[in-house]
DNA sequence: AATTGTTATCGAAGCGCTTCGATAATTGTG
DNA sequence: CACAATTATCGAAGCGCTTCGATAACAATT
């Protein structure tokens, strides 16, 4: 069984140094076209590859990022860190490096919970998906590792985060209410003090207020203690026990409470969409099973993914730290849940 | 901004020779207790960690092991190969190692599907959970590095392997039911070319067959076209249609058909468990949430992943090619769905 | 006391790569 | 045409570790 090649057999073969072998496969300083062309045809010939851990060696850089979330988030049943870190994955492969992913426990201790790659520094930087406890991410710090956070922001601390757009989405959701004729739009969401939700809610805010409406208090509820379906049955049970003025469409912060505002109005006879259309926030999967179809607003996980990769690499690069803070495109998509005619 | 410590460095302040401090790490040949103790101290106060790329050229290993599998597997909603991971993941700590991970698309494609730590034999081996194309499996052969199988059978070829025991899960559940005093047991299922579903079929046969019970025809529907749910609810139509003789209990071989059974049931007015016992297979999350909640067998996600790493390790600490073929762990989850008394 | 065996430590070579500095070949400039 | 600048190639050192073979110290056996 033959061994795999190594530079030297290919610097051998093409009658060169290894040292111009090493140039021509990292494009470096000057080699002349002809040389650069022999020594790549015997590359190929060879199907010569670099060993990483031989370069890692040289260049004192592992050729890895890590990749850390909490293993409670990996596994719930809704794939949306799993698709981030797709798109991590994807973009990674691009830029030779390999990803190394860590799944830590939700409560953090530092005797065990810490990922070997950070004990070893066999990781050029670090991406965080989704949140952790701080004191990973203090740890991360101190050993002065390039840190890109995805789907979790940090108040008062600067790092590079990637987080979706969630003011963007919750207008594009309220604008497409009012595009369909809609003036009494209605909110119910929980968890207000959550940074996403708050940006939904002002994005709401904001909306209206631009088409030049003021929504009545009686529209909306934001006093749900989270953001589970249950949550959102009971908002829409507040929100209909009063019966002036009811609002004809609803922005419902996320998926799941939609779910349960729908729930709610099955049971009560509210027909969806002829008397109130509703809209929700993250395509999740069950709002495509659901009857009828939930409009929503989609968000680009693989891009999350992608973009995070790409900011670590180049805060990695560069020496310097700056911050980046990026927000994800997001989408609407239409469905069923609020085809009527506003009133 | 002091550079992380080397080996150099622990001999230095320890008095001793790199190569002790080597022996000590691996512990190794002959080192005297004196010496070790010192050694490990300074290690500790150093904070030192050998470098993986070092070690790796040193000894031409990798010190990764890859886990190959198809994208819509990694990110189905129901985390089956995600808790796979996980589990190999857990267990790969232990020994040191890291998992690279790659997922694939499900239609192969020599010229970009390969993941690059095949091409740079950047792993000692490798793990591939799940159905993937069968010429990625003969690729990983071809290069010669130790491979085992997770939830993936291939027949006529000789690979280790990992897969629940379906067989034993079967007659766990049939048995279950036996014991609830049912005599006529049904069995409902479809692609029997599947090996899983076939083992559960004789399971389910073998099972009957022990208790001295001769199964019906017409118990029995086995010729559906896949295993989703609607062919639960249609092969529930099929069984029932036939008036004479109904069985009081059936075997789905797994959840989601199940699922689509006491949809039927319901609409038919078929009380479960009183009028019919249902037991499915596989554990999914949803057969938790629906009413009144599935009996099951839990598969253990996780073990699958743990046997695989240790299995795959094995191979590669032997050099020969010994072939396992290992039948993980299967659980009754006793639910709500049959607890009636049998007719 | 000489011989053998066991235990303990070390020096040096080598793993496959990158890169600095030296040198050689080529081109451009006045 | 001489000289400088540019382009092309190479040798050697070094990255941090393992391990072979050598040597030394010590204990056990004749």
């Amino acid at each position: 069984m033959s061994q795999r090649p190594t530079i030297k057999d290919v610097a051998k073969r093409a009658n060169v140094s290894l040292s111009t072998v090493s140039l021509v496969v990292n494009n470096k300083s000057y080699v002349s076209p002809k040389t650069r062309e022999r020594v790549e045809r015997v590359i190929n010939e060879l199907g010569y590859h670099p060993t990483s851990s031989a370069r890692g060696l040289a260049l004192r850089k592992s050729g890895n990022i890590g990749f850390i979330l909490t293993n409670d988030h990996f596994t719930q049943s809704e794939p949306f860190y799993t698709k981030i870190f797709l798109g991590a994955e994807f973009e990674i492969q691009k830029h030779n490096y390999y990803i190394l992913l860590a799944t830590i426990p939700k409560q953090f201790n530092a005797s065990n919970s810490i990922p070997r790659f950070l004990l070893e520094k066999n990781v050029d930087g670090v991406i965080v998906a989704g949140r952790v406890d701080y004191k990973m991410i203090e740890f991360i710090e101190t050993m002065g590792i390039p840190l890109v956070l995805i789907d979790y922001k940090i108040s008062n601390r600067q790092y590079s985060t990637i987080v979706m757009n969630n003011y963007k989405g919750a207008e594009q959701a309220v604008k497409h209410l009012i595009s369909h004729g809609h003036k009494k739009i209605g909110f119910i969401g929980g968890e207000l003090q959550h940074p996403s939700i708050k940006q939904r809610y002002i994005g709401y805010s904001e909306a209206l207020a631009g088409a030049g409406i003021q929504p009545e208090n009686n529209w909306i509820v934001k006093d749900l203690p989270d953001t589970r379906q249950m949550n959102g049955y009971d908002g829409a049970r507040k929100l209909f026990s009063k019966k002036e003025c009811r609002p004809t469409a609803i922005f419902v912060a996320n998926d799941a409470m939609a779910l349960g505002v729908m729930k709610y109005c099955k049971e009560n006879n509210i027909k969806i969409p002829d008397d109130l259309a509703v809209i929700g926030f993250d395509n999740i999967e069950a709002s495509y099973y659901v009857e009828p179809k939930l409009t929503t607003i989609d968000v680009n996980k693989e891009e999350m993914g992608i973009i995070g990769v790409q900011t670590l690499l180049n805060s990695i690069k560069e020496k310097t730290d700056i911050v980046r803070n990026i927000h994800t495109s997001v989408e609407l998509v239409i469905r069923e849940s609020c085809n009527s005619k506003g009133c």
